[in-house]
DNA sequence: ATTCTTATGTCTTATAGAAGACTACGGCAA
DNA sequence: TTGCCGTAGTCTTCTATAAGACATAAGAAT
């Protein structure tokens, strides 16, 4: 275990660090020791970690640098500190996951997980945009899986998922639920914290049209979302067409 | 001037504090007195605060809580801070604004600021539409304003922008410049710092198929965004309406 | 041009008290 | 006895203060 004090390998004397340019302040390592171990799972989703006190004499550290690391985490959503009770690893449930990830909201201001149906699951090989984007090695053998979403009776996205199955194994045998990162976290151990999505407005094609039951041509809000896990890797690429005559996507940028 | 010290107010002892709801810990009150003298214009983008031992010893609390309430302007890309030199509040340059709201991005990867052309400047009345995003009185004195953007020779974004006229007197008899954010800053005292964006896939009316130069019905991305002050009030509204054939808007979620 | 000084922000540690939340225990009533 | 309630104690995070070591940059002195 890569227990104990952090504190050897830290501020290097004054002339070892001028060739040490990667130096980080101390907090910013406990932040990655402890990033590590949820990653690990030493500390798994809903636990609660070990009270501030204990994990700084654990590493050999103050209380302020671990709280500092703390405060880190948990403005990434990382952890969830509660006064009182203690600070827990982000269990990332449905609630968490609908404010965080899913941005698709009615026009009213409603925020609902829709529904999904899948349409098909297969076993296929990473083509170039596979491989671009998930960082695998091409031909890599991935799970592809088609579904349709929708909020109430309304169809309102179309959603085609790529799965590096060498990440998620078995996966194509289960039953798939609704919340798919949800899935991943507690039976593949792949905790996703980061997405990045790529939107344009594109006509429906003939088929993706018929799964919407819309005209083709209809604008459709393509979103292209890579999804990160903890340890920084891509873990799934989705491409979803949404309609948007009732519902759309929420940015807030500060 | 609201200057000295802040301590006065905070932490009523325990009987009053029960009478007191709105109770907010001692640095969160040295930020909001930052954040207005900020407002206020006493000190403007570009300008270095005092060192945080002078701000300490203005408002009469420690070193660390000055910090801790920089911790969060700088967070929050308020002010700048570097080391041995200074903090900084934002200057919101081009740059800036360009990564922090300008989401649109080439396929490339490439990202710039994008050419405008002024179709049109009118005075016109706030209509429902405009009431309830900028929370203006109905019939209040707007100014609107259409242009067209392109990169490079290509046409790509329709955009409608309304103002209250109160906030920006005399906007409309000006030359336009391509940064209106930063215009709005060193004229009229408006720093923009947040704003709200719903996109959706939209098909291009006639009107505006002729001035992007496409045909009626090619779908485009409509980002209907609000953008507030850092007094938090809503200063402008705008609809884009992008063609995406070559871009596309990036979205990073954490 | 190089080195030194000084000013300033950054990082770390330490201490102390406030506030929220759970547990254990004891008294009281049914 | 059994069940309920309130209180005290303890554990946790949160807020505030203070002080010193260190890093960085600007400008002065060499």
């Amino acid at each position: 275990m890569a227990s104990g004090s952090v504190r050897t390998a830290v501020r290097p004397d004054k002339a070892a660090a001028e060739e040490v340019p990667g130096f980080r302040p101390l907090y910013r390592q406990v932040y990655e020791v402890l990033v590590r171990r949820i990653a690990e799972g030493v500390w798994k989703p809903g636990d609660a970690l070990p009270s501030e006190p204990e994990i700084a004499a654990d590493l050999g550290v103050s209380h302020g640098t671990v709280r500092k690391a703390l405060d880190e985490l948990a403005a990434e959503n990382l952890v969830l500190r509660r006064q009182g009770r203690g600070t827990y690893v982000a269990s990332h449930d449905d609630a968490r996951i609908l404010f965080q990830f899913f941005k698709i909201v009615a026009d009213t201001g409603e925020h609902r997980f829709p529904e999904s149906r899948i349409l098909s699951v297969d076993i296929v090989d990473a083509d170039s945009d596979a491989v671009q984007r998930l960082a695998v090695r091409a031909g890599a053998r991935m799970v592809r899986l088609d579904r349709v979403r929708s909020v109430g009776e309304k169809l309102c996205i179309f959603e085609r998922i790529l799965l590096p199955k060498v990440m998620f194994p078995g996966i194509e045998k289960r039953a798939l639920p609704n919340n798919l990162y949800e899935l991943y976290r507690s039976v593949f151990g792949v905790t996703i914290v980061r997405t990045t999505e790529k939107l344009k407005a594109v006509g429906a094609t003939r088929s993706v049209a018929k799964h919407l039951d819309v005209a083709a041509g209809t604008p459709l809000l393509q979103v292209d979302r890579v999804a990160f896990g903890i340890d920084g890797k891509a873990a799934e690429w989705r491409v979803s067409l949404c309609l948007t005559d009732t519902t759309h996507y929420l940015s807030d940028l500060r």
